[in-house]
RNA sequence: UGGGGCGUCGUCAAGUGGCAAGACACAGGGUUUUGAUCCCUGCAUUCAGAGGUUCGAAUCCUCUCGCCCCAGCCA
């Protein structure tokens, strides 16, 4: 169904084509390198899904593997955070590797290129470094280190790596070009002194060796045969390939850099959603507003629709920013056809059928899915008091408003028609309930005179139902790109993007839901219940996101 | 202003010299016990702009314009 006429993508096009080359023995091997220094978000899953797929689509294998090279960031609950948010989004990977279990390997390599000539212990301080380097206009110049012998080189990087230092006293470079117009190619740093316990070497090293060389080496010491980054990479990609180029390393993988996504109405970087957090803007890295993978899980969102999504965004090297209502028509395509349907009243109305005897109270069925009779029928009950949703009530409603008005007749989903006799309001001028009466000829919906009725709502029983309280979430931000012209983004955080409602009437039959299991309230939207705030004596409900309402967009309300 | 990238519908995105896919959105219409779903129909004579090459250009060449990234002992 989703397999489209077009070769892909352009990341696709080039592997194919490796494969068909014969590249690398047609092998194809991918990797995702977090580093585990935050949770994964939605930007994450693109990348996630980029190389699993490609893996999954040239018969290869894909690789979690963490890129840890920075212990002063880097923590195990992040580790495991992450492992079981690739497993959820529906990814195996075998068994997680560790750009730390190559530590040993790295600093084998970093003497490689001493002996060769090519990396030199530089003795200048941070700022000396940097004074060094020069600018993007003007070149660097040569650290005064620079020709330090060979065994000087190695008796002093052993002498970092044996602790005899302090942090920030030596450093292991590159021996590159200080007057290459690319910055990333002025010697760049290897090794730095870190004397930070790692969450997984604890206190084994106090030298820790800097990303590019990390990463490079890691590609080709798993065999990767593609490796996929982001676009700010690009201008690694030389050093990548001259590590690559100068140790004897088993393979040396592509690099292919590809366009970070963004979506409007949010911010999309661990820097970003974690001064959320840290400000209390939101209630952690799992709240449901947030694009974390956490927290769309919480939300309701489905792997599939992510997955779903991220195909559907496809891979360039544009920078884009892409509606976010592309999203949640992924996630609406997926529920739409997996949830179960119910019944929930958000804003309560009380209806009184006068003409529906006192005590009775009857069970009718109704589908679990309207075009899925596989998924059965459930029961709901039925008496003299129901609810209604206040929005399905207008004393003066337009021409074309289907539902109930003074003397309107609609239909009850699932049960009766009823039609509107009297309207009770408080002394305030309020509406406090409704009089209606009830055709008995109807039950189940249809009339057997053959009439029709325009409008259908939902209703819940009123002696038979479950109180709880429901989240409606909206977007984080009001503005489409929140950071626009430098602004702060926290300036344009939505003041609304949290609605809860203390009293809502739901179907009986949702007493038995679970969190991450979501159900479509009929006409409103879909909903699932939370994770953490829910108890089984209040029960709390997250919108994950509303139906689309054509009907909103007539009238002009917002969502 | 050094280097590296990117510019195809409102938003993503195919297209790789032969005459602009698809999705979302939007606008109409049909079906409907969810104003949901589903189903039709419409929606870029034009590919940042200007020249050029060619029988023919979004695709090749030249210039111009706009946007993004890079000066961590972060990744």
């Amino acid at each position: 169904m989703e397999e489209t006429i077009n070769r892909g993508h352009f990341i696709e096009t080039i592997i194919r084509q490796d494969v068909e080359n014969r590249k690398n023995d047609g092998r194809v091997a991918t990797r995702f390198p977090p580093e585990p220094n935050g949770y994964l978000h939605i930007g994450h899953a693109k990348s996630i899904c980029l190389n699993f797929n490609m893996a999954k689509k040239f018969s290869g294998h894909c690789n979690l593997r963490f890129d840890d090279s920075n212990p002063a960031k880097e923590k195990q609950i992040y580790i495991d955070s992450i492992e079981s948010t690739v497993h959820w989004l529906g990814f195996d990977y075998g068994t997680a590797l560790f750009a730390s279990d190559y530590f040993d390997r790295l600093y084998g390599f970093a003497e490689e290129l001493i002996e060769k000539g090519l990396a030199y212990v530089c003795s200048l301080p941070g700022e000396e470094i940097r004074a060094y380097r020069g600018t993007l206009t003007e070149p660097g110049k040569n650290s005064p280190f620079r020709d330090r012998s060979v065994a000087e080189n190695l008796d002093l990087f052993a002498r970092m790596k044996n602790g005899a230092f302090e942090e920030g006293e030596h450093t292991l470079r590159a021996k590159i070009d200080m007057a290459s117009p690319n910055i990333n190619l002025r010697d760049p740093v290897i090794f730095r002194i870190k004397k930070a316990p790692h969450p997984r070497t604890g206190d084994k090293w106090c030298i820790y060796p800097m990303y590019d060389f990390t990463h490079c080496v890691s590609d080709a010491l798993e065999g990767i045969t593609h490796s996929l980054c982001s676009l700010e990479f690009e201008d690694h990609r030389p050093l990548y390939d001259w590590y690559l180029d100068n140790l004897s390393v088993p393979c040396h993988p592509q690099q292919i850099e590809f366009a970070r996504m963004n979506i409007n109405y949010t911010v999309l970087s661990k820097r970003k959603l974690q001064l959320l957090v840290d400000q209390g803007h939101v209630a952690g890295w799992d709240d449901p507003r947030l694009p974390s993978l956490e927290g769309m899980r919480r939300r309701g969102y489905t792997p599939a629709a992510i997955r779903k999504f991220c195909d559907t965004i496809s891979v360039s090297k544009k920078e884009s920013r892409i509606d976010v209502g592309l999203l949640e028509s992924c996630l609406r395509d997926d529920l739409n056809e997996t949830a179960p349907r119910a019944m929930g009243v958000l804003r309560p109305l009380k209806v009184i059928i006068e003409n529906y005897p006192e005590d009775k109270v009857e069970t009718l069925s109704a589908m679990v899915h309207p075009q899925k009779p596989e998924m059965g029928t459930r029961e709901i009950t039925f008496s003299k008091e129901i609810y209604v949703e206040q929005e399905d009530f207008m004393e003066d409603p337009p021409k074309k408003f289907f539902r109930l008005g003074p003397g309107r007749e609609v239909r009850l989903r699932n049960a009766y028609y009823v039609t509107c006799r009297e309207v009770i309001k408080d002394e305030k001028g309020d509406i406090t309930a409704l009089i209606c009466t009830y055709d008995p000829e109807t039950r189940g919906g249809n009339a057997p005179d053959g009439r029709k009725v325009k409008g259908t709502i939902h209703w819940v029983n009123a002696k038979d139902c479950l109180s709880a309280r429901v989240r409606l979430y909206d977007r984080l931000f009001t503005q489409e790109d929140p950071e626009k012209g430098g602004q702060d983004f926290t300036q344009n955080l939505n003041p609304a993007s949290l609605e809860t409602l203390g009293d809502c009437k739901l179907e009986k039959n949702l007493s038995k839901a679970r969190p991450e299991k979501v159900f479509q309230f009929e006409r409103l939207g879909y909903f699932c219940l939370d994770a953490k705030d829910s108890t089984d004596r209040a029960p709390v409900f997250n919108r994950t996101v509303t139906l689309r309402d054509t009907w909103a967009k007539v009238t002009g309300k917002k969502r």
